[in-house]
DNA sequence: TCAAAATCAGGCCGGGCGGCCTAGAATCGG
DNA sequence: CCGATTCTAGGCCGCCCGGCCTGATTTTGA
C-alpha cells in the first residue's frame, strides 16, 4: 500500500473500492461465522478475490477487522449525534434517545453483529482489548439527562450515574437477547423498553 | 478414560481430582485470555501438567471447555432454585430473585468471565451454539411473577412477557459491563436496579 | 507379591492459520 | 505508444493448534 495509512481521501479509487468490498465480505464473514472462524482465506473467497489482496490494502487482520467494528460504531455515533433531539424535556429527549438507539442498531443485523463480535473478542498482542469503555460518553450523556430531569422535578429521587448506567445496558442487554436469537423480534419489545425507563424514573407516573 | 461417559460415580479418585484440576485450571485460563487464546497448551501449563493428561482424562477441548460453563451455570441453577423465595407479594419475590441472582452471578468474577467466554464463543462444528436459549426458563419466571403482580392489582398495565424479557436483560446488560471493566463496582450498582425494575413495574409507586 | 490396569510426559503429525514472496496482469502517465 | 507503477493470484513459509502414539511409571487387586 502506497499512501500511508492515517489520511484518507489520497487513496486511488480502485482502493477505495477494494477497501469497500473487503471490509463489506470481511462483516458477512464475521457475523455468519463468529470471530474464531473468521479466516483471511475465508474473507478473502467471500470477496470473490485472494488472501494477498487483502494484505495488500490492509496492514493486516487486525486492522481489518478493527476498520469492520470502527465504521459500524462511526455510522451509529454520527448517526446518534444527529438525532440527538434538542427540544423537549429531559425525559422526552431520553426516550427519544433510547429509540433512536435502538432503531439505528437494529438496523443492519450483519453489521451489528459483525461489530459485537469483533468488539468482544479482538485483543492486541498483549491481551488488553482495543475497544474498551466505549459507551461511557453515552452513558455520561444519559447521566446528564437524569440530572437536568431531577433539577427540573421530573425525574425522582435516584442516582443519576448508576441509572444511566443500567439504562445504557438494559439497551444492550436487549439487544445481546437479539443478536443470540435471530426469532427474536427485537422492535416490537422497544416501546415496552421506553415505557419501562420511563415508568423507572418518571417522578410522577400517569 | 474407562469409565464411558455419562455415569459419573464410576470414576476413581484421581479421575475425579483430575477433572476438577484440570476445569479449575480451563476456567482460569479462559477467564485470562479469552476463549480464542485459552489453547489446551496454555490449560495444561497452568494446571501443572501435560496436554496428554487432558485427553486422557476428556474426550477433547469441547468436552472440557463446555464441562467449566456448565459446572458454573449448574450451580448458579441450583443456588437460584434454592433462593426463589415462595413468600412474599410478587414484587417482593421479583426484587428477592433479581438482587439473589445479581449477588451470585458477582459472587465469582473468574467463572463468571469464563462462562461468558463459552457460551459467547463455543460452536459446535457445524457452527452452532451448545449454549442456546439458556435464559428463557428464567424469562417465564419472571413473567409469570409480572402476571401473578398484575392480577393483584400490584403491577400495573403491561406485557408481561416483554417486561420479562427486559428485566432478564437489565440485569445481564449490568453483568456484562462489570465483565468488561474490572473497575466497575457491579455491586454497588444492585440497589440501584433493583429499585429501577420496581419503580418501572408497580402501579401504585411510592 | 506381581501381573494387569490406569495414569502420565514428551514427542510427533496433519492441518489451518496469517504473512510474505514472486511473477505476471492491469492500469497509469507522459 | 510504452516504461513505470499499481494491483492481483497463487504458492510457500513458519507457527501454533488439537489430537494421537509410545513408552515409562504408578496404582490396583487378587
Amino acid at each position: 500500500m502506497r499512501t500511508e495509512s492515517g489520511v484518507a481521501g489520497r487513496r486511488s479509487f480502485i482502493e477505495e473500492a477494494r477497501r469497500r468490498q473487503i471490509v463489506e465480505a470481511a462483516t458477512r464473514v464475521v457475523a455468519e461465522v463468529g470471530y474464531g472462524r473468521a479466516s483471511l482465506a475465508r474473507i478473502a473467497e467471500r470477496a470473490g478475490t485472494s488472501k494477498s489482496v487483502i494484505s495488500y490494502h490492509f496492514d493486516g487482520k487486525d486492522e481489518l477487522l478493527e476498520q469492520v467494528a470502527r465504521q459500524y460504531l462511526d455510522g451509529a455515533g454520527a448517526a446518534m449525534e444527529e438525532r440527538l433531539a434538542d427540544a423537549g424535556t429531559p425525559i422526552e429527549r431520553i426516550r427519544a434517545w433510547v429509540g433512536a438507539q435502538m432503531q439505528y442498531l437494529t438496523a443492519d443485523r450483519t453489521g451489528f453483529l459483525a461489530m459485537v463480535e469483533i468488539v468482544t473478542n479482538h485483543r492486541r498482542p498483549d491481551g488488553t482489548r482495543p475497544f474498551d469503555g466505549m459507551d461511557e460518553e453515552e452513558t455520561e450523556i444519559l447521566g446528564r439527562l437524569l440530572s437536568e430531569g431531577r433539577a427540573l422535578g421530573e425525574v425522582r429521587d435516584l442516582d443519576a450515574d448508576a441509572t444511566a448506567v443500567i439504562i445504557q445496558q438494559s439497551m444492550e442487554g436487549l439487544l445481546s437477547r437479539w443478536a443470540y436469537n435471530d426469532a427474536f423480534d427485537v422492535t416490537a419489545h422497544i416501546p415496552a423498553l421506553v415505557d419501562f425507563i420511563d415508568h423507572a424514573i418518571r417522578r410522577d407516573p400517569g
